[in-house]
Order: structure tokens, then sequence, then C-alpha cells
DNA sequence: AGTTTCGGCGCC
DNA sequence: AAAGGGCGCCGAAACT
């Protein structure tokens, strides 16, 4: 941290950087160079860069083979501080910050640019208005401010410094692409649904089954239209909501079977299929592009090609190079573990403590060894279920774990009064739209709540007033798994970022992150070097996040040629 | 004709 | 009877 510098590349290809001082203000002259990649690869010294968007410039340094170790992203900082300012809908771009610093007119932020096919300059943003690097600095200084002024100034300095550092990871998994292997991801679709047919229709073993299907019904059906099949169900004798495969599976009638079959491999076609390879893998590479932060609760989303949702058939295709491996790393039920950090609970942190199975050991402890219902009741209390099997067995949680259910029961509560909500380290879930209105409204205007179940008799009233609106339980369910959601989102960004330390070293590269889990793509002899790295990457990753808990945060492990063979 | 929303389902 | 959070993507349907 000692040596800080920011940088701006100018409208000319040029580049002006300066040395910063413990202020975050200029500690020498602006300097004008040349060339933007050398002037980063001349200053290996530089502990950090400090820039306006590391969209806007790591893949520029990348092209050129120039890595740096850390950053500063200014508009994700601003992002983050004016979530927790509570000023959620304010422009987030640098010259929109620069604008309320000075007290002029605040310009709207550029409309986002949306992924094509191969794009090959992934995030380059060039409607993006120009901030002279004098001007950026005050900027810089002044978030340094506002860090202080949060409820944690030293966990919101984490978190920007953690993002920013998933963006580096982003934007070099950008570049470095997911190992594709085209023949095998043909091999997989021609083995699901069989030869392709001239002119780009279905292949033959989807017009099979929509034959099946029509024949069950007695009448051309097309499968793939919801409204034509409702109406096919109905003239047999059978009235159905819509589609959905968990309402038509339980049905009693011959077009079920084929039915079911025909939307899941459809799916595999049209999101998966042989376009999809055509548009999106190019020379043995698949590359969605990351973006870090890209969702409310700080998870990553992918842009193009769907990254984030690669169909478990189709991992197949997913082949390390020759001579090379794929490290698959997967996060043992990080939810629950990070509920354990998060609300220190002392009977969850214990059972968190152990690297064995969590809701095995939850479920010795309340729930007479039943593991499922010890899950559903885990994964209730999380994503605020409102009946059934997890809203009774949330009670008997509550009993062996009331500080972790506390926990999520008020973030909930805060999140239905439209209060601001945070993860561990800071970053602040919006009020939605209208909360003020309808908070308003539901004092004047009591909308009772469903009828009384076992729960709500055993601990504190879980919605708080017994009255609330639908859109208010939707704003405590989303505020309740937000929490637990985004602090796990904190967790993983300094977990990548350790990760990322490690590889720096090796020809290992990161290659794909989803949430709770991680691919490194690397040669054979690295393999147990990374496996090691991740570990220790995510023991160091629980520390810096949640300070000294007994919680561990154990990784299921494999080393594959082949994604699929992970699990 | 072009754009937005819907229904459905993939992933976590 | 409905029923749990977060996403992206596709084609069809609904709209301007």
């Amino acid at each position: 941290m000692t040596d800080r510098w920011a940088l701006a590349p100018a409208e000319d290809g040029g580049v002006e950087i300066a040395p910063l001082g413990p202020d975050g203000l200029p500690a020498g002259p602006v300097r004008r160079e040349a060339d933007l990649a050398e002037a980063v690869r001349g200053r290996p010294e530089v502990a950090r860069w400090v820039w306006r968007s590391t969209a806007e410039v790591y893949p520029r340094l990348l092209a050129t083979g120039v890595r740096v170790e850390r950053c500063y992203d200014i508009e994700d900082a601003e992002t983050l501080l004016l979530g927790h300012e509570g000023r959620h809908g304010e422009p987030r771009s640098a010259a929109a910050a620069l604008a309320r610093l000075r007290g002029r007119p605040v310009p709207p932020d550029p409309p986002q640019r949306s992924a094509e096919p191969g794009s090959q300059s992934p995030l380059f943003e060039p409607q993006a208005v120009h901030v002279p690097l004098a001007d950026l600095v005050e900027v810089y200084a002044d978030q340094q401010r506002r860090h202080d002024a949060t409820a944690h100034p030293e966990r919101m300095r984490l978190l920007t410094a953690a993002e920013s550092a998933g963006m580096l990871v982003a934007a070099e998994m950008n570049r470095a692409g997911l190992p594709w292997s085209a023949e095998a991801h043909r091999r997989v679709l021609h083995d699901l649904l069989g030869e392709r047919y001239a002119g780009g229709g279905e292949p033959r073993r989807l017009a099979e089954l929509a034959d099946e299907v029509s024949a069950a019904f007695g009448r051309r059906v097309r499968p793939d239209l919801p409204a034509d099949v409702i109406k096919a169900f109905a003239q047999a004798g059978i009235k159905v909501r819509s589609t959905r495969r968990w309402e038509i599976e339980s049905l009693d009638h011959p077009a079920v079977k084929p039915l079911v079959e025909y939307k899941k491999l459809y799916r595999i076609w049209v999101a998966h299929g042989w376009s999809w390879l055509q548009d999106w893998v190019r020379d043995g590479r698949f590359r969605p592009e990351f973006l870090a932060g890209g969702t409310v609760t700080g998870r990553w989303v992918t842009n193009g090609g769907g990254g984030l949702q690669i169909p478990k058939v189709i991992r197949r295709a997913v082949v390390a190079d020759p001579g090379w491996r794929l490290v698959v790393a997967d996060a043992d039920q990080m939810e629950p573990r990070v509920l354990a950090a998060i609300s220190r609970d002392p009977g969850l942190m214990e059972v968190a403590g152990r690297e064995t199975d969590l809701y095995q050991s939850v479920s010795d402890r309340a729930f007479s060894g039943d593991r499922d219902q010890a899950k559903i009741a885990v994964l209730g209390a999380v994503y605020g279920q409102t009946s059934g099997d997890g809203l009774k067995n949330l009670a008997a949680l509550r009993r062996r774990f009331p500080k972790a259910v506390a926990y999520v029961d008020d973030a909930a509560r805060a999140g239905e009064e439209g209060r601001l909500v945070r993860t561990w380290l800071g970053r602040t879930c919006p009020p939605a739209a209208g909360a003020t209105e309808d908070a308003a409204e539901e004092a004047g205007i009591p909308v009772p709540v469903p009828e009384d179940d076992p729960a709500e008799g055993s601990g504190p009233q879980e919605w708080g007033r017994g009255y609330a609106s639908t859109n208010a339980r939707a704003r405590g369910r989303f505020a309740r798994n937000f929490v637990v959601q985004g602090s796990a989102a904190d967790w993983t960004l300094l977990l990548l970022a350790a990760l990322r330390r490690t590889c720096a070293g090796m020809a290992a590269e990161l290659v794909f992150f989803q949430h709770d889990e991680v691919i490194v793509h690397c040669p054979e002899e690295e393999a147990e070097t990374v496996v090691a790295a991740i570990r220790e990457a995510a023991e160091l990753a629980g520390r810096l996040t949640f300070g000294e808990t007994p919680v561990r945060f154990p990784f299921t492990t494999a080393v594959v040629e082949c994604y699929a063979d992970a699990k």
C-alpha cells in the first residue's frame, strides 16, 4: 500500500500517471507518457494502480502481456460507497462523482454495452466520459475519506480492494478463456439429440419426441409452445396452469414422458447446441465475459454465452490442454458456513468448525439425524421459505441455533421496513422501489398474514408486526438472502484474490468462477500445488473477511482432464 | 419491423 | 393452493 500510483489513459492513446501520497492526492507532478503498457511495465515497484475502470484499462495491459498485482477501481468503489450511503440510484461514473464534488450538474451514466458473440475486446467502454488524471485523483481522495465515514471503515476498505481484485481476476479469466473441446461438445450433442437435418430445424431426436407427444394427444401439438400444450391437456380433460416441469411431471397422461424429455433436450439444443458452439467457442476456448460484482449481492454474472449456466451434460466439452489439468474446486456448504461466521451463533460456528458435512452435523443436533430435513431447514432459513416442511423445520433450527436464525430474521425485518441491509464487509442492499410507500400503506391498511403455522409459535415473530404486504414480504426474503449470499460473495472475492497471487508465480491460470466453485487450468505437475493453494486461500479469506472465528471453509477438489469428471 | 415482456429452465 | 434467494438465455408472444 506504500506505493500507489494513479493512471488515466489519454484520448490520444497516451497515458497520464502520478504517484500518490498517503492522503490519496498526487505526491508529485502528473506525467504524460506515450504508451500505457510501457508506463506500467516500467514501474514494477508500484503496489497498487488507481484507475477509473479496470474494464477500460486492464484488457489493454493484458493484451501486451502486462499484469498488475493490485488495483483500485474508482467507479466500482463509487458504486459500493454510494450504496453504503443509501444513494443507490445516483450515477456512479467518475465524471458524475467529480460533478458532485464540485457541485455541478451530475451527468447520467452512459448506457451499458452488451456482449456480442466472439467479441475480442470484452468490456471495452468506448462511450465512457474521459476524466483527466488531476480530477480523477480528487475523486479518489474523497473516496478515501468516505470509507472512514462508513459503519466499519476497515471492512469497507477491504471490500473495495477485494472487488477491485475480483475485477483483475475477471479480466484475466476473460482473456484466458475456458478450455473447450468443440469435438467433445459435438459428440455430446449427437448422442443426446441425434443428427441435424439440413435447414436448421429440429434434430432427429427432438422431432421424434415431438411426434410422440402429438401421437399421445391424438393431434399435432408443438411441445415448445406452452399455449399449445396447455390447450392439448385441456382437451384431454386435464387442467394445467402452466407447462412447468414440476406441474406436468405428476400428471397421468401418455404425453408426459416424451414431453418432459423433449423440454430437457430442447433446452440443450437452443441454449447450448451447435449454434452456441459456433457463436461462442473460438480456438479451443469459451470466453464468457465475466463481470465481477454484476449483481446487487456481489455475485458475478457473465455476459454472453450463458457462462454460469453450463448444463452438467455439456461440461463434457470442458477439456484441459494436452499435459494440463483442470483443478475443479467446490466450496462445501458455503452459505450455512457463512451464516455461522456472520451471525456468530455458537452452535452453528461449532458445527461449521468441522470440515465434515455440515448438514449431517446440523441434523444430528436438531433433526434426529435426518440430513434432508436439516438441509431443507437451513436453506429455508437462508431463502425465507414461508410454508411447507422448511418452515416447520425452521422451529427446530431456531431452538438449536437461535442467533443464526435471528440474524436472517432481523435482515428480513429490516428489508420489509425499507431499511438498509449490509453484507459483512459493507455491500449494501438497495431498498426496493416503493418500499417507503408500502410501509406507509401498511400502517394504514393491515393485510393479515397467512394462517398460523408451527414455526410462528416457537420463537420470535418472524415477520415482526402481524401485517405485511406481499411486496414487503418479498423484500424481506430478498434482504434475508442478501446478507448470506452477499457475505459469501465478499468471502469468495478474498479467496480469488489470494488464489490469484499464488498462481501468479506459476503457469496456472484461473479460468472459471461460479459463485462457490473455481477452476484452475494448469500443467499436470502444478496441480497438487494448486489444490493446496486453494485450501490455504480459503482459510486466509475466512480470516480476512470474518476475523477470527472457528468456522472452516473446506473445498472439495478434483484434478481432472475433463470438467464432467469432477463430480 | 423492431423492441420489450413472458414462459420456461439452466446454473449456484 | 401455493410454496425460497440470485442470475442469463432462448423463442414466442405482446407491445410500439
